[in-house]
RNA sequence: CGGGGCGUAGCGCAGUCUGGUAGCGCACCACACUGGGGGUGUGGUGGUCGUAGGUUCAAAUCCUGCCGUCCCGACCA
């Protein structure tokens, strides 16, 4: 490709409302435009790179057995209302009617369609498994778009459902999954790890995330330091210290006038706040109120919580009037001794002895207390969020925490849609069976964003060569004087070009060298050839490699051949 | 959805407080010079100052509503 007869628009400057590095990177190489919030055009450039992104992960799901499919982008509210998302879904779909007042909505995702699709043409067990994927562009009126192709309202998303006879061979597929987005995130040479994740809205019970490691990542992961353990920060399990086998104390009540808070208590009464213990009043499932207790340092995790049998879900902390009228205290003086509700105990404050909690009384707090000896029923389970530090739940290291980009979510989904919609296939036995189902997401267009979040240096982004827009850029110096130059340029050119090798030649007039070595770094093309005369005459081509700007002078002689083995080497073919 | 910032040329911004001829840099067009790290000069193109209303002899500037956009939070397969 000729530079001067191709759309490169590179920006000096940064645009104001980009506020992350791929977003300014994207916007000031000219690879995507904004035509509105959340919403992108993919430049020239900038679709070169997505459309080797998609190409990427579509050979690793051809790879497993999965089959293409492309389902619409325009779907039917009666779908919607048929697994009971239409509502549900709430302000996040994009909803509409066409002239005839029918409801569609634009499609965020396609379990719907695709269940319908399959009840329709998967008719035995012996068409199963079956495992169909797309590449399409998706619309989720989020409320919030930012980071540019991180988090966009439309964005290009692969996404994958497989349709099994039994939960066995939905873990075959998933797991399948789960190698193919390894072996796609390796391609791409990123940084990333497999997370336990929690289902969300989606549905189904297993489920792990793909989180490419960045600062800037709007998900926290709790990873441990010596094993493969690794989970989103609100699923990561929170181990219990040992437990503490000190010798009761004496239960003592003590007036704490104006004492609330932990910090409060813990400054008043002189203990650190790990003596402690808050006791928070929810809604129950069945009971109206359901106690929560934990240590004073530690935060209740709603997600664990809600899970739990006897408690409400959603979360939701019980008022101030409920509790006065329950307990006869104000929150801020409750605690476990003498409460007359249900309670269910964190792990590390099961752990304690002679804790300070509230006397459920206002004004007082108890020291000293011992669930033995002080309090009634109650029962442990985790519910706190782990903290940076704890041992890791699987026995190795302890649990360190990173920011990482969501790219891939894989999904058992069971039965989760194909229940209420009714996708059967007769089994061996001639029986009709609800089919279990999986899905699987991946970020096409948010994996160029995360890609430069981690590939990037004061110049701009640094591809690697299976995604980058082009393989080698030429440029030549002083063309318009130097006919050795010009036709140096050209023969590389052709010679590379005739190799199938990606070659971008920087053959605009008017532009000095140094705007031409910013744009080849700002766009990001791994290898750089300059071709002067300075270098001619004595028989060489300076050479440089974006990742490591090393620059070196190359023969001539050999320089195609040697250039096309070593590019070859980088596309692993 | 709550809080805050910002809307002036394609991009980055000044001008708004204190009303009076709409500006600067980059980009773009033409010509000349220049030619190994974002050149120089000359001359140009391009703006209903987000929008609607109000105040005023006069509004980018003051007032009110609306819209857009970005940030923080809530939310988020």
């Amino acid at each position: 490709m000729r530079a001067s007869k191709y759309n490169i628009v590179t920006l000096k400057e940064t645009p104001a409302d980009a506020e992350i590095i791929s977003h300014q990177l994207l916007i000031r190489a000219g690879f995507i435009r904004k035509a509105a919030s959340g919403i992108y055009s993919w430049m020239p450039l900038g679709l070169r790179v997505l459309q080797k992104v998609e190409a990427i992960i579509r050979e690793e799901m051809n790879r497993t057995g999965a089959m293409e499919v492309l389902m619409p982008v325009v779907q039917p509210a009666e779908l919607w209302q048929e697994s009971g998302r239409w509502d549900q879904y709430d302000e996040e779909l994009l909803k509409f009617t066409d002239r005839h007042q029918r409801d569609f909505c634009f499609g965020p995702t396609h379990e719907e369609v695709i269940t319908d699709l399959a009840r329709n043409e998967l008719k035995s067990h012996r068409q199963l498994p079956a495992n169909f994927y797309q590449i399409q562009t998706k619309f989720r009126d989020e409320t919030r778009p930012r980071f540019g192709v991180l988090r966009a309202r439309e964005f290009v998303m692969k996404d994958a459902y497989s349709f099994h006879l039994n939960q066995q061979s939905l873990e075959e597929t998933y797991q399948s999954m789960h190698d193919a987005y390894g072996t796609i995130l390796d391609r791409m040479q990123l940084d990333f790890r497999p997370v336990l994740a929690d289902t969300g809205s989606i549905g189904g019970s297993a489920s792990m995330e793909f989180h490419v490691l960045a600062d800037s990542g709007e998900d926290r992961i709790a990873f441990s330091t010596s094993s493969d353990y690794a989970a989103n920060i609100e699923l990561a399990e929170a181990i219990a210290p040992p437990k503490d086998e000190s010798a009761p104390e004496e239960l003592n009540e003590i007036a704490t006038p104006e004492v609330h808070t932990i910090e409060q208590v813990a400054a008043f009464l002189s203990v650190p706040p790990e003596s402690t213990v808050k006791t928070l009043i929810v809604k129950g499932e069945n009971e109206p109120l359901v106690a929560l207790v934990l240590r004073g340092d530690h935060k209740l995790n709603p997600l664990k919580a809600e899970k739990l049998v006897g408690v409400a879900a959603p979360l939701s902390m019980a008022e101030d009037g409920e509790i006065s009228s329950a307990i006869g205290c104000a929150p801020g003086s409750i605690g476990p001794v003498n409460l007359g509700l249900p309670i269910i105990v964190d792990r590390s404050a099961a752990a304690l002895a002679n804790f300070v909690c509230g006397a459920n009384k206002d004004g007082f707090h108890l020291t000293n207390a011992n669930w033995a000896r002080d309090t009634t029923e109650f029962s442990v389970s985790d519910i706190r969020d782990a903290l940076e530090g704890d041992p890791s739940p699987d026995g190795k290291g302890v649990l360190q925490f990173k920011r990482g980009i969501e790219v891939g979510h894989i999904f058992q989904l069971g039965k989760e849609y194909s229940t209420p919609m009714n996708a059967t296939v007769l089994d061996e036995n001639g029986k009709s069976i609800i089919m279990t189902m999986g899905c699987y997401g991946m970020g096409v267009s948010r994996l160029v964003g995360a890609v430069i979040e981690q590939k990037h240096d004061d110049s701009g982004i640094i591809w690697p060569t299976n995604i980058a827009p082009f393989q080698v850029i030429i440029i030549p110096i002083n063309a318009h004087k130097s006919e050795a130059v010009t036709e140096t340029s050209e023969k590389l050119y052709s010679e590379l070009t005739e190799l199938g090798i990606e070659v971008l030649l920087d053959d605009r007039e008017g532009y000095r060298p140094g705007a031409k070595f910013a744009d080849s770094e700002l766009i990001g093309i791994p290898h750089r050839l300059v071709v002067g005369d300075r270098g001619l005459d004595k028989g060489v081509i300076e050479y440089t490699e974006r990742k490591s700007s090393d620059s070196k002078d190359l023969p001539l002689e050999g320089l195609v051949e040697n250039l096309h083995r070593q590019i070859r080497i980088e596309l692993n073919i």
